[in-house]
DNA sequence: CTGAAAGCGCTTACAG
DNA sequence: CTGAAAGCGCTTACAG
């Protein structure tokens, strides 16, 4: 291994030298600074990052915790945050995680990486706030824990669903029903509330019926929209918890002969990319996937620099997609 | 911060005896062991991974360079390749690559990670080469480069083609079209290459419109699809060289009214989740992407504890999957 | 602007 | 089985 000592034995320099070169690249004199580069070059010299976190304290790297890879906003998000932190300079370590997952707090604890993003779903674990304690920079992405002292991002699910009610309710499809994983994710779960709290007062509550099943993949907004229609719900329009379940429901409808839009409307959340491919033309409740990442990873990098700033808690307003799964006549 | 050293207090131990505990857990009392990882729990101690990696040589990161995770194939050997590493003990880095990235190779040089998958389309880039001389522990996933002396892992592509051809001919569909990207990879060129070989040698050539666009998006697909059916080319199957651009394709076929499968059939390649939507229900090729992705981590920590051992070349046989795209009647 | 030296927190021979 | 000590490859005061 080539190490900054036998740059400096071939540029003549102590290896002090060579390090400032390396690090500030200041106080040192500007031919000096030229010849450690050439030897740097010539011996083909790497710096030892193990060697350069010992002493820095910082690793240069940063987690990703995601979930669910199979759900197309998840590698939109990842890939977002991935371009975000190029761009910071920082490396990506990624924990895709079923669960809850912990393995990027004890990374931190061990001084793995500097600090972590968090776009699953996060109870509040001990272990999570044992690592706030500690003051260890832990940004939450795509949720929000209300009582967690630390930064947050999301996106106003509420309003999110009360947007799609506002929408339906203009266009008098009143008879709607809400399809969602169970249990649902506090993400989802707040975007029924909004929906379904708007439809009661306005004087249209869910059916009963509107149930939900496993978790949030096609399969099952396929099942949970097959019981619905067996179940003989008199409905005209249904709001999925997000795109992917909307595409289920979409393929029920159509197996089924229901006309969409005509005979049934179709909502769904989050505006991945293959919301907008015309097999599917889903009106869909948008989030900013870039603008959540780019937030995201900027709370994150200033949190690492200033571990003890105030917490910020930024909020996304989400907005309306119209697409032909609603709007449209005769597709 | 907590060192072993403070643990040592704690104990009532020399420090070594703490990282005699930590590391191997040989040649330590029981008693004594009990007592010290007693202590580290009463300190709140976690060990410098800095540190030991210094002293190790190893991180315990390994690098996993991915592209374009639009295309769910992308994500899919992500997730996989995640669960390999998690359960080998290792963290995952990622680089979400557009073209050639030698970020990953820079940080095997500067040890950050100590080792790295290519899932990219992969030149035979100087730094590639320079890296394998220096025993840096490399695989190409899903990548088959001949010259290079490195392990690899890809699916035969020339008999994934190969097999559509045989396929098609086998029930009368001689009029095919291939729609690839351009400039394509060399995963897809081959798969082109099987395919449009084996039905010229049957006496069907490829229509000279069998041409392609941009990228091996959904969009791309589409324009090429809308071309190729615009040039008035008299075809009756179409082989997509990737399940995202079948997709666009599809739906170029449905806008236009076209019946899949009666009027035209309609073959992708990897098998995404979503091929067996019932929105697309597509015939595709499959490559087992669990398998695929088990075997790369599997040589790449091979390759990392023996870095002198001889170069692996898996070449994996893909097989068809056929779904109402090309089998069925009636749709 | 440069060098000698200390030290980051571990692992691992070397003695005992 | 345990401790004292060296050293992994850097960064950064401290002198000059």
């Amino acid at each position: 291994m080539v190490t900054s000592r036998d740059v400096a034995r071939a540029a003549g320099v102590s290896q002090a030298t060579v390090s400032r070169v390396l690090s500030s690249g200041t106080n040192v004199r500007e031919e000096t600074r030229l010849r450690v580069l050439e030897a740097m070059r010539t011996v083909g010299y790497a710096p030892n990052a193990a060697a350069q976190s010992m002493k820095t304290g910082r690793t240069g790297s940063v987690g990703v915790v995601v979930s669910d890879l199979t759900n197309p906003f998840h590698p939109q998000l990842l890939e977002a945050l991935g371009g975000a932190f190029d761009r910071a300079g920082l490396r990506m370590t990624v924990w895709i995680a079923d669960a809850k997952n912990d393995a990027a707090l004890q990374a931190i604890r061990e001084r793995s990486i500097d600090g972590v993003v968090f776009t699953t779903a996060t109870t509040q674990s001990q272990e999570l706030i044992d690592a706030l304690d500690r003051r260890s920079p832990v940004v939450l992405l795509n949720r929000a824990v209300p009582g967690l002292e630390c930064d947050q991002v999301a996106s106003d699910n509420v309003v999110g669903g009360e947007v799609v009610a506002d929408y339906l309710l203009a266009h008098g499809r009143t008879r709607a029903a809400f399809v969602g994983g169970t249990p649902l994710a506090s993400t989802l779960a707040d975007r029924r509330t909004g929906f379904g709290d708007r439809m009661a007062t306005a004087g249209f509550p869910l059916a009963d019926t509107s149930i939900a099943h496993g978790d949030y993949s096609h399969a099952s907004g396929y099942r949970s929209m097959t019981e619905l229609l067996d179940s003989g719900a008199e409905i005209d329009a249904v709001f999925c918890s997000n795109d992917v379940l909307a595409f289920g429901a979409l393929d029920v409808a159509r197996a089924r002969g229901l006309r969409v839009p005509e005979d049934l409307w179709v909502v769904g959340y989050d505006d991945t990319d293959m919301a907008s491919w015309e097999s599917f033309d889903l009106t869909t409740v948008r989030q900013d996937v870039s603008q959540m990442a780019e937030l995201g990873a900027d709370l994150l990098v200033r949190r690492m620099a200033d571990p003890v700033r105030p917490v910020e808690r930024v909020v996304l307003t989400p907005d309306l997609v119209v697409r032909g799964s609603t709007a449209h006549a005769g597709r």
